[in-house]
This record gives C-alpha cells, structure tokens and sequence, in this order.
DNA sequence: GCAGGAGTAATACGACCGTCTTACTTGGAT
DNA sequence: ATCCAAGTAAGACGGTCGTATTACTCCTGC
C-alpha cells in the first residue's frame, strides 16, 4: 500500500468533512470534493465504495477529534468543575463556524434523522460519546443525576447554536455562555 | 380563475409542507410531491414558477399557522404566565412528530442556512415570529429583558428538540418541558 | 355555438447525481 | 530487466433532478 493513496484517502476525508458540515451531506455531491481535492469523481470508488462510506469514514474523524478535544479539556483542569468549564467553551472557541453552519454535531444528526435511520445512528455516535463523558465529569461531581445534567448541558449547548445561527447573533452566544457557565457552577456547588 | 385550481395549488402547498419536514426540503423532489398529491410533476410549473417558489408558500402557510397558534395560547389564559406555559405546551402536544423529526421551524432553518442566504433569511421568519410574541408575553411581565427571555426560551426549547429527536427519547421532553415551565414561572415570579 | 382563457395531462430537456469500468502509469520485489 | 499490484486519469452509465413546453379538455361569456 502505498503512502500517496492513503494521503489521498486522507485528504478525501477531511474535504468531505468540511463541506458534509458548510453545506450539508446530501447538498456535497462527489464533484464538490473532487474540486476540492483535485482528485477526480471517478477514483473515490477506490477508497470508498459508496458515499455513505465516505460519510462514516468522516464521522470516525470526527469521533476521534472529538476524544482529543475532550482529552484537552481533562488536561485543562483538575476538578471537574474546570473541565465542564472547559468544555462549555466550545461555544466560544467555535463562534463563527457556529454562525454560520450551527454545530457540527445537532446539524448532521438533525440533517441524517429525515434520511436512513441507519445514517441517523451513525451520526448519533457523537451526541454519545460528549453525553458519556459529560455524564462522568457531574459523576465526578457526586450527582446523582448526571446522566441527566450531562443531557441538559448538551440540550442548552445546541439550543444556543440553533439561534444563533438563524439569527447570526454572537452576543448571544457570549451572553448564553456566561449563563450556562454559571449553571454549571451552581451544580458543582450544590450537593447531591 | 376556478376554484380546482385554487384547491390544487393549496394540496400542493400542503403536501410540500408535511414532506419538507419529514424529509427535509433539499430531499423532497417534484416527484415526491407528485405522488403525494396525484397532481402531474409537470403541472407544479403553473402554480409556483421555481421550487422555492413553494417553499415559500409553505413558509407562508406555516407563519399563518403559527400565528393561529399563538391566538390560541392568548385565548388560553388571562395572564402572561398562562401564555407562555400554553406556548411550552407545544413541545407536548407534538411529541411524537419532534421524535421523528425534529422542530420544523429549527430543522428547516437549520438545513436552509447552509444553502442560499435568501432561503436562508425566509425561513428564519418563523423564529422571528415566535421571538416577537415570546418577547411581547415577558414585557407583559414587565421585564426590562423581554427579548433576551424570549430568545432564551427559544433556545431552550430548540435544545430540547435537537436531543429528543437524536436519542429518540420521550422521557426527556416530559423531563425538560417541566424545568422550562418551572424556569417560566420563576422569571414570572421575580420583579423586574 | 363558438372563441378564448383556465386548468390538466404528458413528456421533452439539459444538467447533474452516485456508481462503475476501463486503460494507463507507476514503483518496488524478484 | 521484468512483472505485478497499487494507484491514477478519464469518462461512460442509467437514473433522477428541476424546469419548460406542448397539446389537450373544459367551462364561461357573448
């Protein structure tokens, strides 16, 4: 196997996963990532054998992104107060994609959901693994209800960036921010 | 004109709506609509002169339905509170199509703004809607920040949505709808 | 009773879709 | 030097898309 197909594999990938996010999946045709790889439509049947693979191949690249961002929020913080807190800056850090394209994550997954149920599960992978390691940050915390924070978290987190995004609005994300963090603070301080 | 035509072009309308937000409105195709209505694909060139055309009628028609919604909730108590907690309701009253689909006017909105602006802006008319009616409700209240409690229940109901449909979850709508009307009855609690 | 506009049926059109095939060019093992 | 698998270039394929056109039926006003 040679080291030029699998960078072309690779950058197969990662075109298709940009615009599988600023256009959508079935709006991203395989003319779009030839024009933005130069690589021509016909030879993707090489690396993938339908779309949908590229789709999955995507979606376990962005599986793995995922784990290291959250690996960086464990490493930016020692409590699991910092890490929430770390986490929750992903509104910020993201602002403009957000404007403009909305979450990554709840817009292909809100997308997949009105195709194939097999595609929507497939995409459902990453609202499991954030829900997973946010549930075990408010464990953590000691509450007993985490699994349920960690969905209220993720729940106010996308509701900002649906808004957001139909109204282009970055103070409102700054503005949501400060209060989903001081939602956050306030669950560490409570026991139970 | 006859009125065939006029029932035509509403049937037309009506199913371009449902199948929008079943499948999303890049998905539907003339045929789709064709097949739903009986009416020849050929023939929608007469009643709307470009898809967009219909998708405008349908955002129209689900302004006027929303509106109409919103009648309601005012009809359905006296007071603000009464208002907002009958508007929350919605999350309830169409559960089982939020499972399977989503919030129409967030998917919809959501999909159309990583197509063409103008779309885009059209669709957003529905948000624009409910954040003017949310906003008039709390300035009922005499809140200084109408606006920015209108665009955070908004917000929180889009979350809600998001997540339910992704984890195809029941439980959490009924869980969430609770802490939103909690959270509703709290602003109208304090002063200011 | 017929002229003419409203509405219907059916299909042609070019463009583009995802998929698949074929012919060609490499570069390393033998 | 030769061979062969890995990879590349280019385009054919059937199907479907949104759009547009044509020929037809029907009803109404005169």
């Amino acid at each position: 196997m040679g080291t030029k197909g699998d960078g072309n594999r690779r950058r197969i990938i990662e075109a298709a996963d940009q615009l599988f996010y600023k256009r959508g999946y079935n709006q991203t045709s395989f003319q779009d990532i030839s024009e933005a790889t130069g690589i021509p439509r016909g030879n993707f049947y090489y690396y993938f054998k339908t779309k949908d693979d590229i789709l999955g191949a995507v979606i376990d690249n962005r599986l793995d992104a995922l784990t290291a961002m959250l690996k960086q929020c464990e490493a930016a913080g020692g409590t699991p107060l910092d890490r929430l807190l770390a986490f929750s800056n992903i509104l910020e850090t993201n602002r403009d994609n957000v404007l403009e394209s909305g979450c990554p994550v709840g817009t292909l997954d809100s997308e997949l959901a009105k195709d194939d149920p097999q595609l929507h599960e497939k995409s459902r992978q990453a609202f499991s693994l954030l829900r997973q390691w946010l549930r075990e940050q408010f464990e953590a915390l000691g509450k007993a209800n985490a699994d349920e924070l960690a969905m209220d978290l993720l729940a106010r987190i996308q509701g900002v960036t649906v808004l957001a995004c139909a109204f282009n609005d970055a103070d409102f994300i700054r503005r949501s921010l400060k209060d989903i963090q001081d939602w956050i603070e306030c669950r560490a301080m409570n026991q139970a």
